[in-house]
DNA sequence: CTTCTTGCAAACCCTTTGCATCCTG
DNA sequence: CAGGATGCAAAGGGTTTGCAAGAAG
């Protein structure tokens, strides 16, 4: 806890922004969250603990911490902004009937990519996958 | 002419769907379009050959297309629905500079995966590779 | 003729912005 | 204290919807 606060603290010095209280309970709600929230659902969450805070400051604090670097932003499929949440290497699985999105591990999925200089110059920083296909909720429902 | 009045004619057929004058013009212009424009970017080239079209059927008629399997709608980075104009296997290059999005062919990105069931009893139907980097001219600009 | 489609405007959702107030450094 | 951060409400994009009038089959 001590050690959570402190490194808050420095993630917040490296990037010169203030430590404020709803700055620190998002980040560590973001933190706790699996998945892909939606500011909605982090906001949600946060309101627990600072009923007051508000949805605006929810979307200015995760643009702040996608900017630092603190959390990425996914690629989305969803309608709206999403934050990773997992710190591993790995790539998405889309149902392409209800949307679901799951990860998959980066080892697992087994791709063999990894040019750093692809056509026209473009200078390759990570491949993002996205394996589009149907769940197995999906493909029961459909039997 | 003939030909392409008769395929669109064909996929309505199909489809159960209604041949109206502007669902025909739509489809050409979109036909003729490269890249990934946006709806409103259909919408003023159609507008062009029916003025009185309105952007509500430009939209209700891309979901219909989308849904038909026409056209395939494409993972979005930008912040709206793109459909996808490139017939050929393609992934993405995607500029976490300035989102500028280019398509690289299939062979010249050279990935090998090609598992047909993942973990979950996941179905897989294709692989949608997106790969973040910097585009040649956000290089030069930050030179 | 009946049903599907269009056009228009209002409604909606998600996100951003302006501004006065409040807090951190 | 000064500048940045918050909360609120209003504004903004993009997209959808309800409905009357108009085409397609």
């Amino acid at each position: 806890m001590v050690n959570e606060s402190k490194s808050f603290r420095e993630i917040c010095q490296e990037n010169g922004i203030a430590v404020t209280h709803q700055r620190q309970v998002l980040y560590e709600v973001m933190k706790s969250m699996h998945g892909h929230p939606s500011p909605e659902e982090v906001y949600a969450r946060v309101k627990k603990k600072v009923p007051a805070i508000s949805l605006a400051t929810v979307y200015k604090n995760i643009h702040l911490f996608v900017e630092s670097g603190v959390f990425r932003k996914m690629s989305m499929h969803h309608g709206s902004v999403r934050v990773e949440m997992n710190d591993e290497p790995h790539h998405h699985m889309v149902c392409s009937k209800c949307s679901a999105i799951t990860d998959i591990g980066e080892k697992e999925l087994g791709l063999v990519p990894k040019r750093n200089r692809l056509a026209d110059g473009f200078l390759v920083e990570r491949y993002s996958v996205d394996v589009i296909g149907v769940c197995a909720k999906c493909q029961m429902a459909s039997t």
